[in-house]
RNA sequence: GGGCGAUUGGCUCAGUGGUAGAGCGCCUCGUUCACACCGAGGAGGUCACUGGUUCGAACCCAGUAUCGCCCA
């Protein structure tokens, strides 16, 4: 900027229009809001922002909670911190993955080798879906590229967005979840996990999407409700002493039937617990046991246990060692061959009629077979029961047994974790929840794991799972003994990258080795994203000056996933909380108060609404909310928004017009000149609103500070302005007085502080307001104190006084229906005797704003409020 | 079933022990003089319900109802 004192640039007319343009344009230029790497930690405050799902749609809910981060940290940037605020997108996972199978026709496969050259067939599908056979198979390594091509429009769309939006982000700094710094650091923390223990495989019954065809975690659950049918079916006691009817919703499982079980302490089947049953259909002898998971009130109060109906199954299979006896495949169908333990002639007739097909038509043909047989007691009831979904699935998960990679969270404690979960609750009890309530959530997901984190996928499109295991000389695959690349070499992709020791000509072949197929889940790379960000192991220079970092701003669904997840990985790893505090934002609420749906939310695109309404009236909208706190879409508050914005506009240009156009605006305004009582009391309370604004900023609570600063503002508008605007234009051309120099004075004061208080909310016209008078980026300006004003001598509610008496005023106007610019040519001005001293010192003021020429002023006991009497008003 | 949060004027929300608040909307009026994307004035609420504590409760305690969410 310009070091000669610049002259009045205050237009003629102002307008909200262009500003988001043209600003965030120059904040690019001059490097507003890039990092500064020198400052040290204690300098530094550091967001941790989630990154966005690039290929899921935009939606208000992502403005809202983002505008709340960016208002933090305009705000500690302005307190002098130095803000690393980068931006991540998150493009890894299954939606990308669907939209490159489309887009480009191919799909993955990641035995195949790297190919440099690859062409897609296609580029651009039609938005319709192409047929599984008509993909072009790749490796996982182009797939990838693909991925990362696609994913830059997307990724360009947000940027645009964020940037009208007005976020004070370094560009300079984002990533992506899929780059290869990102892949590095996921591949490396496992790889850690895995040399400290805490990452293991096992062969386990788990959850399993049938669609996807692929594993799922506890945190992917979703329980929802699933129409059914109980079914009363048989089971024929071996002793030939009758039948046992036990009621069930999934009786195409019966094949897959080890036991019948019921609750230890329940009197009517005390006399059966050790004898043996056998199934209908399939005559498979299966005992009848004892265990207290057995809901007695529930069905027959005795149920059949099959490996794997659901996880109530897996814990008595686990618990009382039954045998596996799995029907149901990967792909959602039955086991084509007929079991070995189905002996039976007609057993293995039932079955052969059901095996290859879904569940679903094989429940069908069993009902009908149990009708057949009799076995089937009265007809199925329909039922609502509660069903385990993937979150993104359609069809309930079944329970298949596989092979996985997990990590260590507290949830299995016995065994080698223990005290994990205790150490998780602590890092919780640690990190400052804002608000503090969110922490229950964070408790009662830790308290209710009952699993270490499947962390393996049975997918194409995510961080590769950087092992190798050797083949015996037998062709066996040895998943015992994991290759682990070397950590400088990372990433590594094990279906191109050739372990330490072997060529690649050895791949596959007895003797050799093979890559693991699987990926990592894509919440085992977005866990690290302060690692990513800070350039763990990379950059150790700047990794050391934000991490632990300070904030963690986020959605409240995403505390058991990605919060936790994140802590989790930073208690391994680090030994430390990943960051100091957790802002946790509300949901938006659409007018029928329920969450905004994505049908909803696409009506009205983010970038429309910042185009109808101005980024920083949305900006208020959002900074309206407080954190933890559900929140209308409400147009009518981004309306609010905007007249509070060509509000500053405006008064901002009056303020600054009275001290002419041949003024050097950016002269430095000495507080000592501010000698009027009114004006030291408006300064008074303006010091007040910032030290307690700056006290909830630093407590979080934005709203609070808003609400103290824009409360202010209006009464500064609506009372000083129009009490001060005749003693500041002053009487001529000749040297200013004392009185006028004082009001003037004091409108800058003012107006400087407040264009910084409300610079985090409103960056797009407070940034217009300070170009026009002073230098620099208000957004760089250090935020206002309280002692820099002048304060202590004068009673601060004389501008309270001052403007009721003014109100009255007004009132006897409004009252007799008359311009507001009507004389009063004399009347009697009442004010309670408490405040008749406060009036006195700015009666002058209120006269003038009054125009009222004869005004005999009063103090009356047992008034609460100033009033007119006896007022004469001028005629036409 | 357990937990968390909410319930204040038509709407959106502040207000955590001392006479009910704001903005929007509404009504009346004004306005070439910073701002019609404006200004002034006004009307409008037994603070969900029932008990309790207290000199005093929107606020604290117990319970109930309704709504939302999380976990089972």
């Amino acid at each position: 900027m310009s070091s000669s004192a610049p002259l009045s640039r205050v237009p003629e007319k102002v307008s909200l229009e262009g500003l988001e343009d043209r600003w965030s344009h120059a904040w690019e230029g001059q490097g507003t809001y890039a990092f500064d790497r020198t400052r040290t930690r204690a300098e530094v405050y550091s967001i941790d922002t989630p990154p966005p799902t690039v290929s899921g749609s935009l939606h208000v809910g992502h403005v809202f909670s983002y505008t709340h981060t960016d208002v933090v940290a305009r705000f500690q940037r302005m307190r002098g911190r130095e803000v690393f605020y980068p931006m991540g997108w998150d493009d890894n996972g299954l939606p990308t993955e669907r939209r490159v199978q489309n887009y480009f026709g191919v799909r993955c496969d990641p035995a195949l080798p790297y190919d440099p050259g690859f062409t897609p067939p296609q580029v651009g599908g039609e938005g319709k879906s192409a047929r599984a056979a008509d993909q072009v198979p790749v490796s996982r390594r182009n797939f990838v590229e693909l991925c990362e091509r696609l994913t830059v429009e997307d990724e360009q769309q947000f940027e645009a967005l964020w940037r009208r939006l007005g976020l004070s982000v370094d560009w300079s700094q984002t990533y992506q979840t899929i780059d290869e710094r990102s892949r590095a650091v996921a591949q490396k923390a496992f790889l850690r996990n895995l040399a400290r223990g805490e990452a293991y495989q096992a062969e386990a019954p788990g959850l399993w999407d049938v669609t996807f065809q692929t594993a799922v975690a506890q945190a992917e659950l979703e329980a929802r409700e699933y129409p059914g049918h109980f079914h009363r079916v048989a089971f024929h006691r071996t002793d030939g002493t009758g039948a046992v009817h036990i009621e069930t919703t999934r009786p195409e499982l019966i094949p897959a039937c080890v036991a019948l079980i019921a609750h230890p302490d329940d009197e009517r089947y005390q006399h059966l617990f050790g004898t043996t049953v056998r199934s209908p259909l399939f005559d498979v002898e299966v005992p009848v046991l004892a265990h207290p998971a057995a809901e007695p009130d529930k069905g027959a109060g005795i149920a059949m246990c099959c490996t794997f109906g659901d996880l109530t199954d897996v814990q008595w299979w686990r618990e009382l060692q039954l045998p596996t006896r799995s029907v149901v495949q990967r792909d959602g169908r039955l086991a084509a061959e007929t079991p070995e333990w189905i002996t039976s002639g007609s057993g293995r007739r039932h079955y052969a009629d059901m095996a290859g097909r879904t569940t679903f038509s094989a429940r069908t043909a069993v009902v009908d077979a149990l009708r057949s047989s009799g076995d089937l007691d009265g007809e199925p009831a329909a039922t609502q029961r509660m069903a385990n979904f993937y979150e993104k699935g359609d069809k309930p998960l079944e329970i298949v047994t596989s092979r996985q990679w997990y990590i260590r969270n507290g949830g299995r404690d016995e065994g080698t974790g223990a005290g994990l979960r205790e150490g998780l609750l602590a890092r919780g009890a640690e990190l400052q929840f804002h608000p503090d309530f969110m922490r229950v959530r964070y408790e009662n997901w830790v308290n209710g794991l009952n699993g270490d984190w499947l962390i393996s996928r049975q997918r194409f499109f995510g961080v590769a799972i950087p092992l190798w295991y050797p083949l015996t000389a037998d062709g066996e695959v040895d998943h015992d003994r994991p290759i682990v690349p070397d950590e400088a070499l990372l990433p590594v992709d094990p279906s191109s990258d050739v372990p330490p020791g072997y060529t690649e000509d050895q791949r596959g072949v007895p003797g050799g080795f093979v890559g693991e197929a699987d990926v990592m889940d894509t919440w085992a790379t977005s866990s690290l994203t302060p690692q990513i960000a800070g350039g763990w192991e990379r950059d150790p220079d700047l990794f050391e000056r934000v991490f632990p970092m300070d904030l963690r701003p986020q959605g409240q669904d995403i505390i058991r996933t990605w919060l936790f997840s994140t802590v989790l990985r930073s208690h391994l790893e680090h030994g430390s909380l990943p960051w100091r505090h957790a802002g946790i934002s509300g949901w938006i609420l659409d007018p029928d108060r329920k969450k905004m749906s994505k049908s909803k939310g696409n009506v009205v695109t983010p970038m429309g609404l910042l185009e109808e309404h101005g980024s920083d009236a949305v900006r208020y909208w959002a900074a309206s909310a407080r954190l933890g706190t559900d929140a209308a879409f409400e147009v009518g508050q981004m309306k609010i928004g905007r007249r509070l914005a060509i509000k500053v506009l405006n008064a901002s240009r009056f303020a600054l017009g009275f001290a002419g156009d041949d003024v050097p605006l950016d002269r430095p305004l000495d507080p000592a000149d501010v000698v009027v009582p009114l004006d030291r009391a408006m300064l008074a309370g303006l010091a007040d609103v910032v030290r307690r604004a700056t006290e909830a900023l630093e407590a979080y609570d934005h709203t609070r500070a808003l609400e103290l600063t824009e409360t202010f503002f209006w009464t500064f508008c609506d009372d000083y302005l129009e009490l001060v605007k005749d003693r500041a234009y002053g009487s001529g051309d000749e040297v200013p007085t004392a009185e006028t120099v004082s009001a003037r004075t004091a409108l800058g004061l003012a107006l400087d502080v407040q264009l910084r208080l409300l610079a985090p909310v409103l960056p797009f016209a407070t940034e217009e307001v300070w170009s026009w008078w002073r230098s620099g980026s208000v957004h760089r300006a250090p935020w206002p104190t309280p002692d820099a004003l002048p304060a202590g001598d004068v009673d601060p509610a004389t501008l309270d006084a001052a403007g009721r008496a003014l109100a009255a005023l007004r009132k006897v106007k409004s009252e007799a229906k008359v311009s507001m610019r009507t004389r009063i040519l004399t009347a009697e001005l009442a004010v309670p005797t408490a405040q008749l001293p406060l009036v006195e010192a700015a009666v002058q003021d209120v006269r003038a704003a009054g125009r009222a020429v004869d005004l005999t002023l009063v103090g009356e006991d047992g008034l609460e409020v100033a009033v007119v009497r006896g007022a004469e008003l001028e005629q036409g």
